[in-house]
DNA sequence: GTCTATAATCGGATAGAC
DNA sequence: GTCTATCCGATTATAGAC
């Protein structure tokens, strides 16, 4: 908007949504706070007005993707169903969340740990991970999980699988629909015709 | 080696092993020419005389990543089985250079598109996708493969899963013999006890 | 809440000696 | 082939006016 008395003036979120586009286009070390200021359309110092610095960006962003995924922990845990369902819950529930919650999403899994911001996300991301581990551990004792491959190892290819939709998902776009199903179908009975 | 005297000198190959383990610590962007520097043991200039300059460290790396996954394509598309066959073994042989190549690949599989070198490795990347896309289309064609998932998703799914190795493979670490059968299993059949 | 101007530092790259 | 010294543009962040 090119006439800046009649933008709304940004609030922390507005700013944090503006800056979590660009984070994930040119990357959070490959982006200036110039870059930012150009994006939002106001200078650089008027976003130091909002937040102490570009790293306080990276925290609330990523802060707010790992609040969405452990609430889902906190949904499956609290149920009482068979392993397994919890498991697909947590599955399914963790793929819709990426694709609400995309754009923090896709730069939490992209942090690398270059900053105590960036180590404390990690950390976070792992806690997260151990969680889904032990839920599968639950359904492979209970025999409802195929007992041949190592629980861990099958946690770290099923998020792998789950994660990689920030890499290419554009919500609108034509062959995305479902998503969450063909992740849930794959991941329990696999791409081979019965 | 603290001992200028005794230490080798870096060839380009030498100097591009250790440049690629710093990339893939801090990020592309995350590393400057000083930490290649003292990651090296030589000095700034010094990395000047084996290379025009960082962008041209990060190309030959990609490239070799590159390299080595398309040589796997040219094996799978000269071969006479059925699809799925040939489809298996993408998946399988991608698993293993994955693992053989792992410092290179991961760089790869991190590029952005922030320079024309990142977006040359971003068009290669996709020229891949299709290919392998293309083997998955033939293989649900032949009715080896399940129907009800698009090929497209099925296979950017697939390769989500496979990609996601780099994110935790550490060689010789304790749990993860066997990669890429375990991924070849849940990629076909799932995690869902028969 | 936003601006212009500027301080302070960092980072990629080069010159020229050994 | 490697070094020290240095250039200079880019980047994060601040000062102070409106």
């Amino acid at each position: 908007m090119a006439d800046n008395s009649t933008r709304t003036a940004y609030t922390v979120d507005s700013l944090l949504a503006v800056t979590v586009g660009v984070f994930n286009e040119r990357g959070y070390d490959g982006t200036s706070m110039e870059d930012l200021s150009r994006a939002a359309g106001i200078s650089k110092s008027s976003i130091y007005h909002h937040v102490r610095g570009k790293e306080e960006l990276l925290r609330l962003a990523v802060g707010r993707a790992l609040d969405a995924l452990f609430a889902i922990l906190d949904e499956a845990e609290a149920e009482t169903g068979p392993p397994v369902d919890r498991l697909e819950h947590v599955v399914r529930r963790t793929a819709e969340v990426l694709l609400s919650e995309l754009p923090y999403v896709t730069l939490l899994l992209r942090v690398r740990g270059n900053t105590a911001t960036e180590q404390w996300a990690l950390e976070r991301r792992r806690d997260f991970d151990h969680r889904v581990a032990e839920l599968l551990r639950a359904a492979v004792t209970a025999g409802e999980l195929r007992a041949d491959v190592e629980p861990r190892l099958a946690t770290r290819l099923l998020f792998g699988m789950i994660n990689s939709i920030v890499e290419w998902y554009r919500p609108g776009a034509k062959g995305t629909d479902g998503v969450a199903d063909a992740v849930v179908h794959l991941a329990f009975d696999g791409l081979r015709a019965r």
